[in-house]
RNA sequence: UGGGCUGUCGCCAAGCGGUAAGGCAACGGACUUUGACUCCGUCAUCCCGUGGGUUCGAAUCCCGCCAGCCCAG
């Protein structure tokens, strides 16, 4: 392998400080940020990890760190594959993680080949995980970061052999404030910017606005209903709301309620309590193994069912070529269709998918 | 136009003469490369349907009125 890297830059801190870092390695490094979507189509804002005045911000490290820069438009893919996706997923009642279809499409597979062709062997991003190699099992592992605080494995599990074989994260190692630290010391601009956060492609945080806008469909509203089909009241429209979600229903009880179920066919949303949210189960379709070739025998994981939970004991076991059947050992709370579920080795990803009911 | 009950923040609801609990909702913030959950904060400052009265002092007692509900017609 060559020591050219593309490194994928955001314009946040993260990636700024991985392409610093590869250059102290000696790579030879070529910074590049995706456009990922139009102005016409998306207003650019702060505070997300690929809004278009982020490319400034990448443009400017860049120059500092005298590298050669490109910005790719991948508008199209975006539209395709993210976007397109998160925006079917919620007609289907269930709820994306747009994030990881982002690095599995596009940072680790359009990005990817666009490296290749510019002669790179690695691929860098600022995601905080590590990669090591097995020479035992012979294969690429996908491990937690360091930092656990930051640890962003989850949104990795989709990675293959082939694309960890060829990628690098420099941040695996250390931790944010650390990151931080590095970015004041060599001036870049985007040093004390705040971490990243919402969906990129949706201003205001109110991806149903974003969803009618785009489909140009309108989402009517509908019961609220009880366990039992007691009309609470009415929804604003069932792509608006979420499993396990409290706010924004309006109602004003005795007791908090929950959103239980959504019931597509009738437009109905129904609302329960706190301990109605809970199973055990959970099955995975699309689903990616990094740490074993295949999992037809049960084994020991400890899982998740979003990004930001505690892992739990549970047996997972590959029911077919593409699915796998998850039973942890204590009931989880609010398992959402269309969310990942990821299962560890200790530090280790042994693979993940999407969650399906 | 006979009798009974009720009337406190958007909703529910404590309070029973001593100077307005709490829950829900809402709003703001924290957390967060998804949506949620969670956590923190704010939320009736001459006021408790309304007008009088008693009292040092009332949302709390008394009287009138208004509104709603129920039972009788």
């Amino acid at each position: 392998m060559n020591n050219r890297a593309l490194i994928a830059m955001s314009g946040g801190v993260d990636s700024s400080v991985s392409a610093y870092l590869m250059i102290q390695k000696g790579y030879e490094c070529i910074g590049a940020t995706m456009k990922l979507f139009t102005n016409e189509c998306v207003d650019a804002r702060d505070n997300s990890c690929c809004s278009l005045d982020d490319t400034e911000d990448a443009r400017s490290v860049a120059y500092k760190l005298g590298m050669k820069y490109y910005l790719f438009n991948f508008s199209d893919g975006f539209k395709e594959n993210v976007i397109d996706r998160f925006v079917n997923a919620y007609q289907r009642c269930e709820t994306p993680n747009p994030c990881i279809d982002c690095n599995r499409y596009m940072k680790f597979d359009k990005l990817f080949l666009r490296a290749k062709e510019l002669n790179c062997d690695h691929i860098v991003t600022g995601h905080y995980a590590q990669i090591e190699y097995d020479n035992a099992k012979n294969r690429y592992l996908l491990k937690k970061a360091a930092d656990p605080a930051k640890d962003q494995s989850y949104v990795l599990y989709s990675l293959t052999q082939e694309q960890l074989e060829h990628t690098i994260f420099p941040l695996g190692g250390i931790s944010k404030p650390e990151v931080r630290k590095i970015a004041e010391e060599n001036g870049f601009v985007n040093a004390k910017k705040h971490d990243s956060q919402d969906i990129c492609f949706v201003q205001n945080g109110k991806y149903f606005e974003f969803i009618e806008s785009y489909t140009g469909l309108t989402f009517p509203e509908g019961d609220f209903v009880d366990k039992n089909g007691r009309v609470l009241g009415k929804h604003k429209g069932i792509i608006r709301y979420t499993i396990g979600q409290r706010k924004g229903l309006g109602l004003a009880l005795d007791h908090p309620m929950y959103v239980v179920k959504l019931d597509i066919q009738n437009n109905r949303v129904i609302l329960g309590e706190n301990e109605d949210l809970f199973s055990k189960s959970v099955t995975a379709r699309s689903i990616n193994l990094i740490s074993v070739p295949d999992m037809y025998t049960p084994m020991r994981v400890k899982a998740k069912v979003r990004y930001r939970q505690a892992e739990q004991w549970a047996t997972a076991v590959q029911t077919d070529s593409d699915t796998l059947q998850i039973e942890f050992d204590e009931p989880q709370r609010a398992v959402t269709a269309g969310q990942a579920v990821v299962l560890y080795d200790g530090d280790i990803v042994v693979g993940g998918g999407t969650i399906t009911l």
